[in-house]
DNA sequence: ATAGCTGCAAATGCTTTGCAAGGCC
DNA sequence: GGCCTTGCAAAGCATTTGCAGCTAT
């Protein structure tokens, strides 16, 4: 138990009065699809005084270190998924929001092996939804 | 001939002279992919004047009318494609560069139907390499 | 002790907007 | 002529940065 903790711990961030909090409020809970503003917004609710550039760094290393994942769906906002394993979404285009597809059924095949001797990074499906 | 500027004028738009200089680039030319930037640039090289305003205008309406398709990679930055047929996409993390995918191989199989009674807008795909 | 964190406020950078002048139909 | 377009500069917004003061280890 305490994972959050040791998870924070073994990505080499030290363990702050903010990350603790944060990251309990993101890996103790369910999955979850979350912006920097309501990301912000939560913690405040549960009385954890973080400022928002506190937010940000807090996202960033997390997802630096790969308890977060970033989703790009919508240029005006980021995205951050605590599911890190691999799957794709949904994207509500009218709501603003993320669904988790579920990850049986969906497959990408035919990929092109990248070119010049790069390398996959990942492979992100947005299906968009209206 | 003149497809640029029958496609304008058949997306109910007014053929301005920025319209049809702008459209003449994006739809004379090859296939490419353009950020705001890249296309500002683009048209003061061309001896276009037109105000970044327009540019940013242009675009939304091109892509309203389905002349340009919008992608979605990188939150710092809007792409734009002149290939607004069904395809994907390669994204190189480093650069900051599209490549399109070519179709023939890849196909996403074993997608759920959508949730609630919406339906399907687009299936995005991005590989995103190193 | 000290390298790493945090908070604040100011700065950044892309994008949008308001409004007056201009140009298509 | 009337309405859509354009250009400019200013505003907007999410995100980042600089820096002084904390704090975990």
């Amino acid at each position: 138990m305490n994972t959050y903790k040791d998870r924070i711990k073994n990505a080499g961030l030290r363990l702050t009065r903010q990350r603790l909090a944060l990251g309990k409020m993101l890996f103790e809970a369910g999955p979850r699809h979350l912006t920097a503003e309501t990301f912000y917004d939560e913690a405040r609710v549960n009385g954890i005084e973080v400022s928002l550039a506190t937010i940000y760094n807090t996202l960033h290393q997390f997802r630096d270190a790969g308890l977060l994942r970033q989703v790009h769906v919508d240029n005006s906002r980021s995205y951050f998924d605590t599911n890190v394993s691999d799957h794709h979404h949904f994207f509500l285009e009218d709501e603003g929001k993320l669904v988790d597809i579920p990850s049986e059924g969906i497959r990408v095949e035919g990929l092109p092996t990248a070119p010049d001797g790069r390398q996959i990074n990942s492979v992100d499906v947005i299906v968009r939804l209206k």
